[in-house]
DNA sequence: TGAGGTTGTTAGAGCGCTCTAATCGGGGAA
DNA sequence: TTCCCCGATTAGAGCGCTCTAACAACCTCA
């Protein structure tokens, strides 16, 4: 049986479609008589708009389309909730979508957001090409998170990958450790400005880098821990990120080797499988939920307030020492 | 700049609406010479089809919307991995929402999926009230996973909760226990068969049961054990989930308490947070990736091939035995 | 030669909604 | 009473698309 439409309600109320619509909208200008006679109906029928319908014959949209990398990443679902109250707030849908943390899947979500016309799209850690980016927002506004962009058309939310990685090498560096790998994010996004970071934080101290390469997954952690391991293993991990610091301690266990006492690790992010009590991982915190919230209100700037120029938020990261940094241990 | 229209492509190419529309949807009854002029206009103006407009004219969906409950459960992640790879084989566009475990926002969020006019619904751990549940499929077909229904026109996609309490009480029973307690899923999906299995095992082994209430998140957990803490905690604890569990673990911990060798802890999902080398969590092993497979195809057997009897899948649960569970100390 | 098929193309209506402009129905002022 | 005004209501067009039915143009066959 087909949904009822606003025709259907407009009959069972005994008005015309247009008062429906205004009543929909939520209009002042409706006697409050109509008002509940047309409510009653809609209830009844168990009537709710075709927001489809509603923004084709607006010529607007009320719909924000979301990307998200990697669902998995608990980390994106806190930039999520603040995206989702924001965007609640201002009455807009939210449509996310994942790309699982591969280009061509992620074009293929872009353009699965794109076919629902939204009034902006935030990309949460997009691995697309460039190119992808800057042919989507020629139609549309997009902010994206995680990842930076020069195209003027383009907002941006990002932590400070440079800052963020120099306070985890300066943090290591005053308990003793000199020997400081880094984990990297590989093809992902805020990968590089994390991993110079490290090298500059590295150099500053005159202490030799050492990078693998990883990705922002468990498995990926632990993959990069277990090249480590050879010849010698270090005596401090800067991991690529939270879900990355814990495969690597999982591995670096695995391999007879304790943490903090021999060797010590910090995560990227402080999501809250950092502050599980025996995970209790040293990490660089990122304002999730502030993430979120900033890239809804660039995306709602624009669409509402009409600002053309491109707002870049870099925030300040902060780091949160737990319990899997200690001093190194004697050779 | 306006996204341009089929009528801007059909007006660059010389040819109708009608035609342009044919040659978008692959029609083979087009000449070639048209085809050509037709797709190299699209390309030119960056031209790409209107998917609500198409749905609204052609009074089809090609979009299935999916609601879930928890985005931070990574439970839900892998759930999701399964239906998007079936709605994308499929050629169907994923709609996901959150209702962030809140049956006030869950109705928003169900409210917001259903104005797309999806041709169906996942509901994923919904705890929203039956009515609402009832209401939707009375418009759409429905397919919930992880809770129950008798509704003939929803399908459901479940594993049996009561073999899985059983399996764990019984794993625990063989290892010597005797006071085993239960934090259930309050008001969350699945929580009553989790609970009726395990009352129902306690009875079968003469033990006397022990319920705390809880629900389906990490601070549920640790906030459940502080209650079990008095008057004597019990050598076993049977969490609602595995974030459950892992909050219990930590305030278990916090309270002195060694896990394994004081107090066993089993959960539920067999999420990548139980198999983490040092979490390594005894648990209920649920076929995530399969569960979200069956709950699209379900919806897609609805929908195209109008199958009107409810699919009603119950799945068998699996006992993963680690490092959470040992014999109980001699007191 | 003309009836009947085929193939490729198009006009026009209509999907569920909003928007504009017009209309209706009371008051209140003159 | 008449006129005007103002708030409440509605008809009708149109958003971007698909679908139906019709229509040319050409072919085939008796």
């Amino acid at each position: 049986m087909p949904r009822p439409t606003i025709q259907d309600v407009a009959a069972r109320a005994g008005v015309s479609r247009a008062l429906v619509s205004l009543v929909m909208r939520g209009s002042p200008k409706v006697s409050e008589r109509r008002r509940e006679a047309v409510l009653r109906a809609a209830d009844e029928l168990g009537y709710s708009p075709h927001l489809m319908a509603r923004s084709l014959a607006s010529r607007t949209s009320h719909v924000l389309g979301v990307m998200v990398s990697d669902l998995h990443n608990p980390f994106w679902a806190e930039v999520v909730d603040g995206l989702d109250a924001r965007a609640r707030a201002a009455g807009f849908e939210l449509v996310i979508n994942t790309g699982g943390r591969s280009p061509a899947r992620e074009r293929q979500a872009l353009t699965g957001l794109l076919s629902f016309r939204p009034a902006g799209i935030a990309l949460l850690g997009p691995v697309l090409p460039a190119a992808a980016i800057s042919a989507a927002a020629a139609h549309t506004p997009l902010v994206l998170v995680s990842r930076s962009s020069r195209l003027s058309t383009v907002d941006t939310v990002n932590d400070d990958g440079r800052v963020g990685s120099a306070l985890a090498v300066d943090h290591l560096v005053s308990l003793g450790h000199k020997e400081i790998a880094h984990i990297d994010g590989g093809n992902g996004s805020q990968s590089a400005p994390r991993r110079t970071g490290y090298l500059a934080a590295m150099r500053r101290h005159g202490l030799p880098p050492r990078v693998v390469r990883g990705e922002y997954t468990e498995a990926a952690g632990a993959a990069a821990v277990r090249q480590l391991l050879e010849p010698a293993p270090p005596t401090a991990v800067l991991a690529a990120n939270d879900l990355n610091a814990v495969g690597a301690i999982s591995a670096l266990e695995a391999a007879g080797l304790s943490v903090p006492r021999d060797v010590s690790v910090v995560g990227y992010d402080n999501t809250w499988l950092a502050a599980l009590r025996h995970v209790a991982l040293t990490t660089v915190d990122q304002p999730r939920d502030e993430m979120g919230q900033l890239a809804a209100t660039a995306l709602l700037q624009r669409v509402r307030d009409g600002r053309a120029d491109p707002a870049r938020h870099l925030l300040a990261p902060r780091l949160v020492v737990r319990r899997t940094t200690a001093a190194p241990r004697r050779r």
